[in-house]
DNA sequence: GTCAAAGGGGACTAGAATAGTCCTATATCC
DNA sequence: GGATATAGGACTATTCTAGTCCCCTTTGAC
């Protein structure tokens, strides 16, 4: 069902790596080998990081990249953003009037609400969240929950 | 970012031009000029609703298509599984164990989380809170589900 | 001053997924 | 038996994704 891309989770390990601001740099080679993606991948994704302000990059020999500010000031939404752009659940949520079934669509509004909701509920979740690992999960009732009784494909 | 397909945005839009069971019937092409999407498409994504159980079908003559349950029983989650499929937010968290990356991986069980926070929250909007506009919607607590009960950052 | 190491900004390609159509078989009613 | 409907696939064009590659500029070391 909904997905992020895989290089938005690839997005997410290369954050994982990056010192802070101010506490070094890291190459992109470094964070290729810290998290065995390719290098011209992972420099992609500093690329669009950087150009997106969530990374500070630094040019020159002893270059490299850090994150812009400390890691529970970075949320989940804007790693999607970064990397993804601020694509919308639907088609015809992400601009009003360029759906030609929009006169007689009795259900766009709905998607589109689900989706701000749930952008919002991602702008609540921080990389520092992301990265710990051991949390307790959700209680396993939700599984049962979500796959509900169409679970059978 | 996230998105759902186009096909399910229509198979909601289809759903919503259906009688519910007992009601009477509503044929594909009837449901096709009602939402000025092709036949052959509305034909197919009732099959796929019909497949997972959310529609009930007629065949024959005067055959045609309803709701398998009153629109409060069917969610936005049964919908989206019934024509994409169960697919996960990432690609490594439909099946554990087949990324190559999980061994290093630090951030792939909370992407998982998240998506079965958003799925969650996914069943509780019906396809009859779909259907009404100015409808708030709830607010998945992502945050809460992610870091577990007992986290409190 | 020159060279090496790093990022900047693209273009480009192979492959996969999506959206949509079409065909044939089967069921039902008149 | 014919008309009308669904059932179930096969098939195709197009778009999107993931990944690579190239050439440029900047910076520091020697």
């Amino acid at each position: 069902m909904l997905r992020i891309s895989k290089l938005t989770d690839y997005g997410t390990l290369v954050l994982a790596q990056l010192p802070t601001d101010g506490e070094g740099l890291a190459s992109a080679g470094q964070v290729a080998n810290a998290t065995h993606l390719s290098q011209p991948t992972v420099s992609k994704l500093l690329k669009s990081l950087a150009h997106a302000g969530l990374v500070v990059s630094e040019r020159g020999s002893h270059g490299g990249y850090a994150l812009a500010r400390p890691d529970d000031e970075i949320t989940a939404a804007q790693i999607i953003d970064a990397i993804e752009g601020p694509v919308a659940i639907t088609e015809c949520s992400s601009a009003a009037g360029h759906c030609r079934l929009e006169p007689t669509c009795q259900v766009g509004s709905a998607w589109q609400r689900i989706s701000l909701s749930i952008r919002r509920a991602l702008t609540e979740v921080s990389l520092a969240d992301l990265q710990t690992r051991g949390l307790p999960m959700p209680p396993p009732r939700l599984k049962a929950d979500i796959l509900g009784p169409a679970a059978s494909r």
